[in-house]
DNA sequence: AGCACGCCGACT
DNA sequence: GTCGGCGTGCTC
């Protein structure tokens, strides 16, 4: 090879740093090939080399200008994109998400674009055209690689793997490239395709000249198939831009047979048409609804405030018709050609909500969740590209390529699985949709019937403006809600196993009605288990410090933490006896104890067992919906945005878990949960009815329920959250360190906490040892920053705590230690 | 995060 | 000797 003559010139396109899709911290630059240099934008994807074997698809955020150190910098191998898939807005998004939320820029890459985008290699093994086919010199294992390759012509390593039956496959693989038989190969594959159909149309001339189509009609002569199918097409063609095969199967009787003899009479040719595997949503011109008196003021009172603030809180109660508000407010913001994003704190929600919406704005709006397939996702992305204006989504649709934002709805803004717990960024959607929306510069619209502390508090301090709208759209009564005190139902001997007779009867009234109910239940803490009857012995799970949960449909036990399952034990494993009873009650028992009570009445129930599938759910609503159902049992999920109109009666069934649940948002999560259930009572014709059971009927959360009184309840939990120094007076910085080994654990946790309490004193709280101090082997440890609330303390909290941590992973020993950092943590 | 490398103990 | 199990260090 002939040795370089010139010295390099290094442009300012030369180097470039790229993201990687990987939890590593620190940037990591390359250089930029010539043949690339005029072409490479910022937010293009590019494949590089990183390590010794794998490949990647990065992106790249930006140039860095020639220094020496760049000299030994590797060259990235590809340009994988004509024009850029994520824009630099995008980029300074994910950088901000990754300082806030203390986690590489990775971690928010793989949070950001879909599946489909994000490329890895993997080693592939391949028979070399080297090799002369002499098995002789070949050991047995040799063999059966060289066996399986002649079969499939291309393996992976952990096809080796399995072939071998053996972990460490590496050396075998040496051998082998030695001998000449094999090679390796890293290719990176673009997993999007996009998806077509096979259509057919009339050849042109045919179309365009009368003569000739009386030519065509002959060419067909007698052929009935043939000409059913012509007609058809002929048809069709008038009323749609493609007609696909499929269309003409449908319509003609005809097959695939007699299209290709048309095809080889030249009447018809075949082609192949892109499609969307996005579902096709259409507006309904029927949907048009008018604004009631109230919605109208409050629709005028958010845009009084949007003249001087940009974030405004919506407070409506449930069925006060907030998300006709919203529909209102999204046509005047896409008028100006911009975009819209309204997001919902689960899919669960977006079903009813896109029904409703896509009524209005047709195909103008996407749904983007994570339940959609890759190819989906790469789609909208490419759709929100192209300025679509209206995204309806879950708080990873907050990462979609946005040209121009001028609103952000968050629906159910109180809601607490707009936090993402695992895995990092541990992000709220929330707080980084209203982050998000500041640098579009665009208004944010939150709702709620149950406001959080925190965002009721910055309505209060002039940050937000405060909407409500404390009427029913339907004028209908909001429910009265009653406490039906448990013990003292059970010295009267008035229970039924968990139902008391008062939620009994009124079931029964219910139903004679033909109305229906819901019942809560919620799931936390009451599990069903196997019990000893003798020493009250539980089995545990041998990789978590848990008991195991009978799971009835299988009569199995299993762990909720690790998901390890095992058959029932006979006998206790501490007494011996036999004499073993499934204890304590989840959904499931509450739906076979009701049908003993109600045995004519049709029951469904909702919880995360019943409503794992794709359409579970869905259908599920739909029975109930439509009436097939007289009771919907169920957990947190049947508290949350469904609107069903014959359901008049609510139970929940023991609000006492709730109460005292050890987390300092129990009582607002309490609060927000017993509203919202009892929204869902009576929102149609009816005063609906709401009964609440419970052992503390005097407690003030419950009162504040029956009240509804939500002020009051602001005004008590916001003064308890600043004696106890919880948000929104300070702010949280939670620190999980696991590892297997619960003395090294222990010495890393001291470790750990010396330096935090060195700078920050008492700010520093713990370490403590979680309520489950072990999930699947491995033990916890929790360490809790309290700052002030005060940018410079929190900042310099989370510089310090990674930090230490970097400072803990280069200690000898300590190096496997997992340590988890949560920013505005909850539970 | 992944991966290789090196050290160690167990097993044939 | 060979294999698998860790701990450690590094990745442009």
């Amino acid at each position: 090879l002939k040795k370089e003559q010139f010295h390099p010139v290094h442009s300012e396109q030369t180097y470039v740093q790229v993201i990687l899709p990987l939890a590593v911290i620190g940037s990591f630059s390359y250089r930029v090939p010539d043949e690339f240099v005029s072409a490479i934008e910022i937010g293009m994807r590019v494949e590089v080399q990183f390590g010794r074997s794998k490949r990647y698809a990065g992106i790249v955020s930006g140039f860095v200008p020639f220094s020496d150190d760049l000299r030994t910098v590797k060259s990235l191998l590809s340009l994988l994109d004509s024009k850029p898939i994520v824009n630099s807005r995008q980029i300074e998004f994910w950088n901000w998400i990754s300082e806030y939320y203390c986690c590489s820029i990775g971690e928010v890459m793989n949070a950001g674009i879909p599946g489909g985008l994000r490329l890895a290699s993997e080693t592939r093994i391949v028979l070399s055209p080297l090799f002369d086919g002499s098995y002789e010199d070949l050991d047995d294992k040799e063999y059966m690689i060289a066996e399986a390759l002649s079969i499939q012509n291309e393996i992976s390593l952990s096809d080796v793997q399995k072939i071998l039956n053996q972990k460490s496959v590496h050396k075998i693989i040496q051998n082998l490239l030695q001998k000449r038989m094999i090679y390796l190969k890293e290719e990176l594959q673009n997993k999007f395709k996009p998806k077509t159909i096979s259509c057919i149309r009339i050849v042109k001339s045919y179309v365009d000249d009368p003569e000739k189509m009386r030519k065509a009609f002959d060419l067909i002569g007698r052929a009935d198939r043939q000409l059913e199918a012509f007609m058809a097409l002929l048809d069709l063609s008038k009323k749609q831009a493609h007609v696909s095969t499929k269309d003409i199967y449908m319509r003609a009787n005809c097959n695939s047979q007699v299209l290709r003899t048309m095809e080889k009479k030249g009447i018809i040719e075949r082609y192949e048409q892109e499609i969307s595997r996005l579902s096709i949503l259409e507006k309904d011109d029927q949907a048009a609804f008018e604004l009631s008196e109230l919605q109208q003021s409050a629709f005028e009172s958010i845009e009084t405030i949007f003249k001087e603030k940009s974030v405004c809180l919506l407070h409506g109660i449930t069925g006060s018709g907030k998300t006709e508000i919203y529909i209102e407010k999204i046509k005047s913001v896409i008028k100006s050609g911009n975009q819209c994003l309204y997001l919902l704190p689960e899919i669960g929600l977006t079903t009813q909500i896109m029904s409703r919406l896509s009524k209005v704005f047709g195909d103008d709006m996407l749904v983007y969740h994570s339940k959609l397939s890759d190819a989906e996702r790469v789609e909208s992305w490419h759709k929100v590209q192209n300025g679509i204006p209206l995204i309806l989504g879950v708080r990873s649709a907050l990462f979609l390529p946005f040209k121009k934002l001028d609103l952000v709805i968050i629906d159910e803004e109180h809601d607490s699985s707009f936090k993402q717990h695992d895995p990092a960024p541990r992000y709220n959607g929330r707080d980084v949709g209203i982050y998000l929306g500041a640098t579009h510069k665009a208004k944010i619209l939150l709702g709620s019937a149950t406001p959080s502390i925190e965002s009721y508090q910055n309505c209060l301090q002039g940050k937000y403006g405060l909407v409500k709208l404390m009427e029913r759209y339907s004028k209908v009564e909001l429910p009265s809600i009653e406490i039906i005190d448990l013990e003292m139902a059970k010295k009267k001997k008035e229970m039924k196993s968990f139902f008391s007779n008062t939620l009994i009867t009124a079931l029964e009234e219910t139903l004679a009605k033909g109305q229906q109910a819901i019942l809560f239940k919620n799931r936390r803490g009451f599990a069903p288990s196997l019990v000893c009857d003798i020493c009250e012995w539980r089995k545990l799970c041998v990789n978590c410090d848990v008991t195991l949960t009978y799971h009835k449909f299988n009569h199995s036990l299993r762990c909720h933490y690790c998901g390890a399952q095992e058959s029932l034990p006979t006998v206790c494993g501490n007494c011996g006896s036999q004499s073993l009873e499934i204890k304590g009650y989840g959904t499931e028992k509450i739906e076979d104890e009701l049908r003993v009570f109600l045995p004519d009445a049709r029951i469904g129930r909702m919880d995360l067992d019943t409503v794992s599938g794709k359409n579970a759910f869905a259908e599920l609503i739909h029975e109930f919906g439509s009436g097939q159902l007289d009771i919907l049992v169920g957990t947190q999920m049947v508290t949350k945005g469904l609107d069903f109109e014959k359901v008049n009666l609510v139970g929940v069934l023991s609000a006492d878990q709730l109460l005292y649940y050890p987390d300092f948002r129990a009582a607002e999560r309490a609060f927000q949960l017993m509203t919202q259930v009892s929204g869902r009572a009576g929102r149609r014709e009816t005063t609906g009815r709401v009964l609440i059971q419970t052992f503390q009927p005097k407690h003030q959360v419950l009162q504040e329920v029956i009240d509804k009184n939500f002020t009051s309840f602001f005004y008590r939990e916001l003064q308890e959250r600043k004696d106890f120094q919880y948000p929104p007076f300070y702010r949280l910085i939670k620190i999980t360190l696991k590892h297997k080994d619960a003395r090294l654990l222990n010495e890393a946790t001291k470790l750990f906490i010396a330096p935090l309490i060195d700078k920050l004193g008492d700010r520093v709280k713990g370490p403590s040892i979680p309520a489950i101090a072990r999930i699947r082997n491995q033990y916890i440890m929790d360490i809790l920053i309290k700052g002030e609330k005060n940018g410079n303390i929190t900042k310099r909290s989370k510089q310090l705590v990674l930090r230490v941590k970097a400072y803990l992973h280069a200690q000898k020993g300590f190096g496997g230690v997992r340590v988890n950092i949560d920013v505005d943590p909850y539970y």
